[in-house]
DNA sequence: AGCACGCCGACT
DNA sequence: GTCGGCGTGCTC
């Protein structure tokens, strides 16, 4: 076969992909023999190179004609691996990286090889963004490669020609608009406008204010002649922020680093915080590492949410990062939303922030009404049996919609799959023979064990002697249906997973939702009512955070109805002596998030310990437990079997120190890491510093 | 990860 | 004598 290519007509799509890709990207060339640059003709780089390169620097020799363009932050193309043949460099892979400083000379002995080739002179990373990806890479025991990966978004070539627009002008210090509902609020505006940090954490007051009072927070920063950040848990929340922004200090003085963009736009964006034109971002995830110059505030609203967590390598938490950047730049904090995580209680217990909350006397006029009830307490209508609504919800949600207005109904994800449960105390239905969960194809259809397929078709509950059994939630899709049937002529929509509605009409309806779905009401009147069904499998999760989850939840649902004296009533489906239970009565998210950490104290748990999970086969785990050189008080929990990752045995150990230890579990592990590879152990241990699904 | 260098057993 | 086993170490 020819290696010219005159069968390319023929060639795989892959192939021709590949040779467009050769053809595109010039080859650089090798700078063999050319002059160096006179003026700091050493550049260190951050080589983007995956786990093997164990967090090192590397010097490479300027060429004279990169001299100007060559400057820190820059990214670069170097070549990596080369051999020495007859005394000449030869070959070597070409990798991206980036300048992280320019030296007069190097402290590697050996002879540096020429950069290959400068992409682009745009110092993206910047001094303090290097620092952050360090101490973030440090935090989470992870790379700094794999960090950059995360904050520095791919290159544009088009976005990066365009210029700019000039700074925008500082707005007038804002006036506190509903900050003045809170005690300090207008204090800590004040300081802000006034170059002051303040670190808060802000537990929001009920209904549609709070996108306001974060934009408020903002514009008091850039008053103040800084920038700001803002962080927020998914699109919805990211867009009502947009809008508040916009309406407080117009067109184009914030950038909206949202996902959705096209990687054009995002870069220009992400460029236009990075070159100072603009000083406030905002954005999902991701905009966490957004270079905002001079930073005056970070703003994480819902820390709780799970999305603030990155699926991608080593982890990071938007709430983390956004403490580690206000400790290193000197910002300010607001860690907001209208449920407090034990992590916040923390930070205000430990004194080093403050509480931003709300009188009780303003709570309870702005608040809804809750009321709780049981499951048990079933209607005598036939439709609302049917509808699996208790009476009292049922009332409420009738009243609701005579009143005029639309209802919200929150029901745990699960679709039609119905995992069984005792209909009367709720045990799990577990086969007899094998401890498997119990199944039924379709709601009538014969029993049988979801894991050795046996039938069981005389099930009794083994705890109560019941024989009745429901599904242990049944999904919204479901819900939706049967509530349909039971209130004829109102119009029911659903917002869930694969398509959330932002908002919904003001008018009566039944509006199902998942949680974290709920659309807010438009016109900024809320819900008439909510109703919260099947708490208990919320709150049973085998998750150490089920309660303060289930209350963050219930919360974001609560705080979208109508206050108490406009007839709003959220009517809770639960258990009422739980602690969740009687914090969303009481609407006094902070005191549950107090009672959640003394709790977490006293079991050692985080965020008073620090933990690390790590995971892999049996022997890989065993292997990394034995390298690893843990501070003395450390504890080692498991290993304990777990979940097979494509057929493969897994193991998973958890790994605990006391607080203030954090920095050196995190140390220990990478040495550990860095010591498995340079052993050449084939498999890999995952390791993850604040481990999110600890039962 | 690749890929070379390096120091001990059976072969043309 | 040499070819080659993959243990060990490096990559600017």
């Amino acid at each position: 076969m020819s290696s010219t290519g005159e069968n390319g007509a023929a060639a795989e799509p892959e192939q021709l992909a590949f040779i467009r890709e050769t053809v595109k990207r010039a080859k650089p060339r090798t700078w063999r023999g050319a002059k160096r640059a006179e003026h700091l003709p050493v550049a260190r780089v951050v080589v983007d190179k995956g786990v093997l390169t164990i967090d090192k620097f590397f010097d490479y020799e300027v060429p004279a004609a990169m001299a100007e363009e060559a400057q820190p932050g820059a990214r670069v193309r170097v070549r990596f691996g080369a051999r020495v043949v007859k005394g000449q460099r030869e070959g070597g892979e070409l990798h991206d990286g980036f300048i992280v400083a320019r030296l007069e000379k190097s402290d590697f002995p050996g002879p540096l090889a020429p950069l290959a080739q400068v992409l682009s002179p745009e110092p993206v990373l910047t001094p303090p963004l290097l620092r952050l990806c360090r101490t973030v890479a440090d935090r989470y025991a992870g790379t700094l490669a794999d960090v950059l990966q995360l904050a520095v978004p791919p290159r544009h070539a088009k976005a990066e020609a365009e210029p700019s627009p000039p700074p925008r002008p500082r707005p007038p210090e804002p006036a506190p608009g509903g900050w003045s509902r809170y005690p300090a609020g207008p204090d800590f505006l004040a300081a802000l406008a006034g170059g002051g940090s303040p670190r808060a954490v802000w537990t929001a007051l009920p209904g549609p204010g709070w996108p306001y009072e974060i934009a408020r927070a903002v514009a008091a920063t850039l008053a103040g002649g800084r920038g700001a950040l803002v962080v927020l848990p998914d699109g919805r929340s990211v867009a009502r922020v947009d809008r508040a922004l916009t309406e407080l200090l117009g067109e184009g003085m914030h950038a909206t680093l949202a996902a959705d963009l096209g990687p054009r736009e995002r870069y220009r964006r992400w460029l236009s915080v990075s070159r100072g034109s603009v000083h406030a971002a905002i954005g999902t995830r991701a905009a966490m590492f957004a270079p905002v110059r001079d930073l005056g505030l970070v703003v994480v609203w819902s820390d709780g949410d799970g999305s603030h967590s990155d699926p991608r390598a080593p982890h990071p938490h938007v709430r983390e990062v956004a403490l580690l950047r206000a400790a290193e730049e000197s910002a300010g904090v607001l860690l907001g939303g209208h449920a407090v995580t034990v992590e916040g209680a923390q930070l205000i217990r430990t004194g080093w922030a403050r509480p931003l909350a709300a009188d009780r006397e303003t709570v309870r006029q702005v608040a809804p009404r809750v009321r709780t009830v049981t499951d048990q307490d079933q209607h005598r209508d036939a439709a609302a049996q049917a509808a699996r609504l208790p009476s009292v919800a049922w009332e409420a949600a009738r009243e609701a919609l005579a009143s005029g207005g639309p209802v919200l109904i929150q029901v745990p994800r699960r679709g039609y799959v119905p995992r069984l449960a005792c209909g009367r105390c709720r045990t799990p239905a577990r086969c007899r023979r094998c401890e498997g969960p119990l199944e039924a194809a379709a709601a009538d259809a014969p029993l049988h064990c979801g894991w050795c397929g046996g039938a069981e078709p005389d099930w009794h509950c083994p705890e109560c002697g019941s024989f009745r059994l429901r599904a242990q939630v049944i999904g919204a899709r479901r819900t939706a249906e049967e509530l349909g049937k039971a209130f004829p002529r109102v119009p029911v929509r659903t917002s869930g997973r694969d398509a959330v509605l932002a908002t919904v009409p003001a008018e009566p309806a039944l509006v199902i939702s998942t949680p974290g779905a709920e659309p807010v009401v438009e016109g900024g009147g809320g819900y008439a009512a909510a109703v919260l069904l099947d708490g208990w499998a919320l709150l049973s999760r085998p998750d150490l955070r089920a309660g303060e989850e289930t209350l963050r939840l219930w919360l974001a649902a609560a705080a979208l109805v109508k206050p108490a004296a406009e007839g709003g009533t959220v009517v809770v489906v639960a258990e009422p002596t739980a602690r969740p239970v009687q914090a969303l009565v009481r609407w006094d998210p902070l005191g549950h998030a107090g009672l959640e950490l003394d709790e977490r104290a006293q079991l050692h748990f985080p965020p008073v310990s620090r933990m690390a999970s790590v995971a892999g086969s049996p022997a890989a785990v065993a292997d990394l437990l034995g390298l690893i050189r843990l501070p003395s008080d450390a504890d080692v929990l498991g290993p304990v079997p777990a979940p097979a990752l494509r057929g493969e045995e897994q193991e998973r150990a958890l790994l605990r120190v006391p607080p203030g230890q954090g920095a050196a579990l995190a140390a220990a592990l990478k040495a550990a890491q860095i010591a498995r590879i340079a052993l050449r152990t084939p498999e890999t241990v995952r390791v993850r510093i604040d481990p999110t699904d600890i039962g």
